[in-house]
RNA sequence: AGCGGGAUGGGAUAGCCAGGAGAUUCCGGCGGGCUCAUAACCCGCAGAUCGGUAGUUCAAAUCUACCUCCCGCUACCA
């Protein structure tokens, strides 16, 4: 099954994974919106009509449990997030035509509408479930709030997988001397009746259905493999009280598994779209149920709720299905995994706070890589890519263009377009349109880009400056080139890019939204006359991301500092946080930092000046969390150092222990106490570095 | 353990599905040019046995098999 290139005659929906109302926005969150905005901006230039559409995901046990924690309602603690999420969104041009919740009326009255619809099919039955039991807190424990002993090989397990040894998926009931994670006791199991949803029974609906499906080769191969194996049912419910009641069962303790509600919100929210805008305008049926064209921008480690559930649930309950699924890779930071738990990441906040404007940050995420593939954030790679393609190229043709045009003539220049330049800004249309098809909103910018670089050749070789004196009418014609490409560079931009498309847009005296427009706009004729221009984009500089790099190293190894503090108290209601990121999987040699390949020689080393010495004083910094103020005898004399060991060590017990200090080091004043050294540790730890012998104070270390 | 994705000049990325002279773009290095433009821009050069081994083929970065390393997933954690 192929289906008919964008843009078809029927109405699109574009969607991204709902975000969890449990915490801050961070960049791998944005990622998705940004990529799926994208999408969307871009399935509009080429006529197709489309809405975008999101909700925060209200549900589920991690709102519950640290709603719990604060001691508030888990509506009121959801609703925070949500309402955070929603003023943050259009800071990045994250333009959603509806952004709803999945606690709202519309998606609580459909969710059950469609599990009525399910039931109606006989795609669901019941059947006992052996679920762990706090007689204490009398709650019931979702599985990863149950720890205890792997009944496979012996070692300390969690209550759905034996992380620390072999490995195995448990299920539930199978775990041995299960423990609360919530309040450090024996667990009980106690038997309860569950609905399960027959998934096994769309096994080949679902392979037909991946044969069709466009996207990411991910979410398509991936699947395979679970459907091979055999589809087990699924269980649709929850011992909770927080969530959507199961139909029909709204007096007992129970509710719809999150995943249930969660990505009905799709639909939802779409519905809520129509019924503001109208259904003449945008009909949500139309689309979910007669065959409208669904996209979903998901992260990958929610495929297999994509791609093996949701769709039966939609095929079940007599829905249209998607017809493409794009799954997005991860996100690092400084080559190592993001974990919001380490502060290891770059927050939406973060990024606005420093002044950036969203378009930069739009630009990088979604031209680094495909969408598909894991893409690295540095800070210096971001400068790369702000000063090389969006100063250097895009940036710099804009202004030289129209600067020229405005200076000469006022304007656009009349004369008509070159056969060459026509042709080369069809080109460029034309990649825009396969780019969609193949929905990689790496090549929408990058056409883009590539435009500009075009454009800065042509204005180089035909050197108008040159001809503005000798043959005016082909300066005019070359500059009136200039001015079509840089209109059409804006029209191309404009998904990736939409603030500055649109400030280029003012700028050459366009009415209205280049949102608006479609491609073949880039074609059509700029006004004649335009005001001065202005720069558009504006470089980084070197010192600028030296500080944002310190920034952000400061933030991680004081969240490192923190978490070593905490660890001993709260050792046990510490093992599920949030978790994206796995704790499991950051063992000791990813943490480690890379050997760095560039040699050195011995004349370099020897610029080192370490030498060996004694700690006399040591004393905590006031105002500072971290600092300590040592005095350190080095035979010569005594010198003062600053170190950042306050809470690593017992300042106390510290004078009289020999250490190691690069005593060349430039002095450096924090919290206005001067360092004049530098005392060598290694770890998170900041185990000290010393001597076993008899090397006396003042011995250089060689 | 199984599965999915990845490994391409110093760094980063495209190409692979539909094999065809060792290939894209950006950063960095070297040389030159230009001056309309944000020390920008334009041109040229150097630099890679396309992770490894075998195979299919007239032809392999691309297809097949096996191997190594990295990331992820394995379903009641959103």
């Amino acid at each position: 099954m192929s289906h008919e290139n964008f843009p078809t005659d029927r109405p699109a929906v574009v969607t991204c994974g709902l975000p969890y109302a449990n915490g801050d926005l961070h960049i791998g969150h944005l990622r998705g919106y940004i990529g799926a905005d994208t999408f969307n901006r871009a399935l509009r230039t080429l006529g197709q009509q489309s809405v975008y559409v999101c909700g925060s995901d209200m549900h589920g046990t991690p709102v519950a449990v640290n709603a719990d924690k604060e001691g508030v309602d888990p509506e009121e603690f959801a609703l925070r997030w949500h309402e955070q999420y929603t003023e943050t969104f259009p800071k990045f041009s994250v333009d959603f035509d509806n952004y709803g919740h999945t606690h709202e009326e519309t998606n609580v009255e459909l969710t059950q509408s469609i599990v009525r619809a399910l039931e109606d099919g006989g795609y669901v039955y019941e059947d006992e479930v052996l679920v762990a039991y706090d007689p204490q807190a009398d709650d019931h424990l979702p599985d990863r709030y149950v720890v205890g002993t792997c009944p496979y090989c012996g070692e300390k397990a969690r209550g759905d997988e034996c992380d620390e040894g072999c490995q195995r998926h448990l299920e539930p009931g199978e775990i041995e001397n299960p423990t609360s994670v919530r309040t450090g006791n024996p667990a009980e199991y106690r038997e309860r009746t569950h609905k399960f949803f027959r998934v096994s029974e769309f096994s080949d609906y679902l392979t037909d259905f991946l044969d069709g499906l466009e996207g990411t080769s991910n979410a398509r191969n991936q699947p395979r493999q679970w459907i091979e194996e055999g589809l087990q049912d699924w269980c649709l419910t929850r011992d909770m009280d927080w969530g959507i009641d199961y139909p029909g069962a709204e007096d007992e303790d129970i509710v719809l598994y999150v995943w249930v509600d969660a990505p009905i919100e799709y639909i939802a929210s779409t519905k809520q779209y129509s019924e503001r805008v109208g259904s003449e305008e945008y009909d949500w049926e139309e689309v979910w149920r007669d065959g409208g064209e669904i996209v979903h921008v998901i992260g990958r480690d929610i495929i297999q709720h994509h791609t093996i559930f949701w769709p039966a649930m939609l095929e079940g309950a007599g829905y249209n299905t998607p017809r493409g699924i794009a799954a997005t890779g991860f996100i690092t930071i400084d080559g190592k995994g993001l974990s919001t738990s380490r502060n290891r990441a770059i927050w939406a906040r973060e990024y606005l706070e420093e002044g950036f404007h969203p378009d930069l940050l739009r630009y990088y995420l979604t031209t680094t890589g495909g969408l598909q593939q894991d893409v690295d954030f540095t800070w210096t790679a971001f400068q790369e890519k702000v000063n090389g393609e969006l100063v250097g190229t895009i940036g710099n043709f804009w202004y030289r263009s129209l600067l020229f045009a405005y200076r000469n003539y006022e304007g656009t220049p009349e004369a008509e377009v070159s056969d060459e330049v026509r042709a080369r800004i069809e080109d460029a249309l034309e990649e825009t349109r396969t780019a969609v098809n193949d929905y990689s909103v790496r090549d929408v910018g990058l056409s883009a880009t590539r435009l500009a670089q075009f454009g800065n050749e042509y204005i180089q070789r035909n050197e108008p400056w040159k001809l503005t004196d000798d043959d005016p009418e082909r300066a005019a014609q070359v500059i009136r080139d200039c001015v079509q490409i840089a209109k059409a560079v804006g029209v191309l931009l404009q998904p990736v890019a939409p603030g500055k498309a649109q400030a280029l847009w003012d700028q050459l005296g366009e009415d209205g939204e280049v949102a608006d427009t479609i491609l073949e706009t880039a074609l059509e004729a700029p006004p004649r006359t335009f005001e001065e221009p202005g720069e558009l984009f504006e470089k980084i500089e070197d010192d600028r991301v030296e500080d944002l790099e310190a920034k952000l190293e400061a933030k991680i190894e004081a969240a490192a500092d923190r978490a070593e503090t905490e660890s001993d108290s709260e050792s046990m209601t510490e093992t599920t946080d949030d978790t994206t990121e796995d704790e499991s999987t950051e063992t000791e040699t990813s943490d480690l930092e890379p050997l760095l390949e560039d040699r050195i020689g011995f004349e370099e080393f020897q610029e080192l000046d370490i030498r060996v010495g004694q700690i006399e004083v040591a004393e905590g910094i006031e105002g500072a969390d971290d600092l300590a103020r040592l005095e350190v005898d080095i035979g010569f004399e005594t010198r003062q150092v600053v170190a950042g060991i306050k809470r690593l060590h017992d300042l106390e017990s510290l004078p009289g222990t020999k250490c190691i200090l690069l005593a060349n080091m430039e002095p450096a004043e924090l919290f206005g106490v001067e360092s004049n050294g530098m005392v060598l540790a290694a770890g998170e730890e900041a185990d000290l570095l010393t001597t076993h012998d008899d090397a006396e104070l003042g011995e250089k270390v060689r």
